[in-house]
DNA sequence: CTAGGGTTAG
């Protein structure tokens, strides 16, 4: 069989595959045997995409097997779809082996790695990656960046984007879409919403990905009404809402409160746009009604769901009913929970805190036995910040970290001037049954007011201080940014868990909604 | 007259 019908046959499968027949693809690959015609490298490497979109293990390593057996897994381009293929199927130890084994590698297999460690949450290791890349002096394109940026964002290392922000720009990629989407939802994620911003209003075209990461990160900022005319925007320009778009916009409205308006965006999905509500969307709808004190109404839409709650759902409430101290409820939801998954750390540290904030200490207290018998440990709160490229990490009360003695002295300092101002420390959420006093100091000590100093203490006057704190801002430490702000005449953003508080001039952002 | 990698998600 001459080598031109092999070169035919796979341009037919290369057309049909990357306009998305895949089926009509593998019927030819299928009907190759028939006259005598064995798959080759390229049909290889155009096939394995498939089964990475189709998530599908089994038929990818099938396809792994026959490349062994016939001498081409060397091969650089199936090397690189195998690696995309694993990751795709969340096997990215697989993917990483193969990289590894690959004799030869390219651009390409470099940024199948890279795109397969961030795809799969391995941020470290996807950077680590992309620095390796660059010292085997392969020169990273396009797709590189939009890999790693992601990444970035994540983990909130501003410095690190801002860096491979000039780059993007020295090598001319900034009017790619993929690259302009991920770059403006790293600025949102690293807590500057106008950058964001202005390069989402420089984009020539917008898709849905960058509507929903301006979207999002307008509502991860607090600006609910910035997120829902862009939502409104969009959907004039005839670019139509998806489901991520739609977890965009009611987390705009979770943010700000807005029941009536996410009630309607929650019906408009189904109705005019046929999309099931998947569980972040009741996600969002039961976190607002729980918020705002619905608790039986939430509760009831949560029992309502079409698929069945997760503990996820039930666990926005579970923190509602902490929020407004309902022990009943509270209990009756982590029963719900543990019935799914009877270790779920979150809720039974949710529900102590619960106990402790109706002064129930005794239960609180033996819940908390309960836990430590079971080995399972809450998470310890925790601050951390940037300054001068680097990363300071803080947690409550650390007297071992090297800068404790300045920390401390300015903190002192300005809990004076604070107390001036007339700030009153609320030891209603100190959920310790400790002495007043003591409450008192544990607050001080709260690992986002430590940074915060360190902040003020390392950097120049006039400075935005950027904190981010992996749990909830507690109410106290909320109040005493507001003065913080407002004394040192500093922009303080801190990113909590879930959201950004923009404190200026004794304000903050959220109007004390959060 | 052939092949592989990318952005949004409480």
């Amino acid at each position: 069989m001459p080598v031109s019908d092999l070169v035919s046959w796979n341009t037919v499968i290369v057309g049909l595959a990357r306009n998305g027949l895949y089926e009509e693809a593998l019927n030819i690959v299928r009907q190759m045997g028939n006259v005598n015609l064995k798959p080759d490298s390229f049909t290889l490497s155009s096939v394995l995409p498939i089964f990475a979109d189709y998530v599908d293990v089994i038929k990818g390593k099938e396809i792994h097997g026959y490349a062994i057996r016939h001498g081409l897994d060397a091969n650089v381009c199936i090397g690189s779809s195998l690696i995309n293929m694993y990751a795709k199927c969340a096997r990215v130890e697989d993917s990483h082996r193969l990289f590894c084994l690959l004799p030869v590698k390219d651009a390409i297999s470099w940024n199948s790695i890279i795109a397969g460690c961030v795809q799969n949450g391995l941020f470290d290791e996807g950077l680590k990656f992309f620095r390796q890349m660059l010292i085997a002096k392969i020169k990273p394109r396009h797709v590189s960046f939009s890999s790693i940026m992601p990444a970035c964002a994540h983990l909130t290392t501003l410095h690190l984007g801002k860096q491979l922000h000039g780059c993007i720009i020295r090598n001319g990629f900034d009017d790619n879409m993929f690259i302009a989407s991920s770059l403006l939802d790293m600025y949102a994620k690293c807590g500057n919403i106008r950058l964001a911003r202005c390069i989402f209003d420089k984009m020539d075209l917008h898709d849905i990905v960058s509507w929903t990461a301006v979207i999002m990160g307008n509502a991860l900022h607090g600006n609910a009404h910035d997120a829902i005319s862009l939502f409104e925007q969009m959907e004039k320009d005839g670019v139509k809402p998806n489901s991520v778009a739609f977890v965009a916009v009611l987390t705009a409205c979770s943010h700000a409160g807005l029941i009536d308006k996410a009630w309607s965006y929650f019906n408009s999905m189904t109705k005019d746009y046929g999309i099931a509500p998947s569980f972040e969307h009741y996600a969002a709808v039961a976190d607002l009604l729980g918020r705002a004190g619905k608790l039986q109404e939430a509760y009831e839409f949560i029992s309502n769901m079409h698929a069945g709650p997760t503990e996820n759902v039930w666990l926005t409430l579970l923190s509602a009913c902490r929020v407004h101290k309902n022990v009943e409820l509270a209990g009756k939801v982590a029963e719900k929970i543990f019935m799914i998954d009877p270790n779920n750390m979150g809720a039974y540290v949710i529900l102590s805190n619960t106990y402790a904030a109706a002064r129930r200490w005794k239960d609180a207290a033996s819940l908390r036995v309960f836990m430590r018998n079971k080995g399972m440990k809450k998470t310890p709160a925790c601050s951390w910040i940037e300054v001068k490229n680097k990363a300071y990490a803080f947690v409550a009360g650390d007297k071992s970290h090297p800068f404790y003695h300045r920390i401390n002295e300015a903190l002192k300092e300005l809990l004076e001037r604070m107390e001036q101002e007339g700030y009153v420390p609320d030891t209603k959420e100190v959920l310790h049954d400790v002495e007043e006093e003591q409450k008192k100091n544990l607050l001080y000590y709260h690992s986002e007011r430590l940074a915060i100093v360190f902040g003020i203490i390392c950097t120049p006057d006039g400075t935005t201080i950027r904190i981010i704190k992996n749990l909830r801002v507690c109410g106290d430490c909320h109040t005493a940014i507001k003065f913080i702000s407002k004394i040192v005449q500093r922009e303080i953003i801190v990113r909590d868990n879930s959201r950004f508080h923009h404190f200026e001039d004794g304000k903050c952002s959220c109007g004390d909604y959060w």
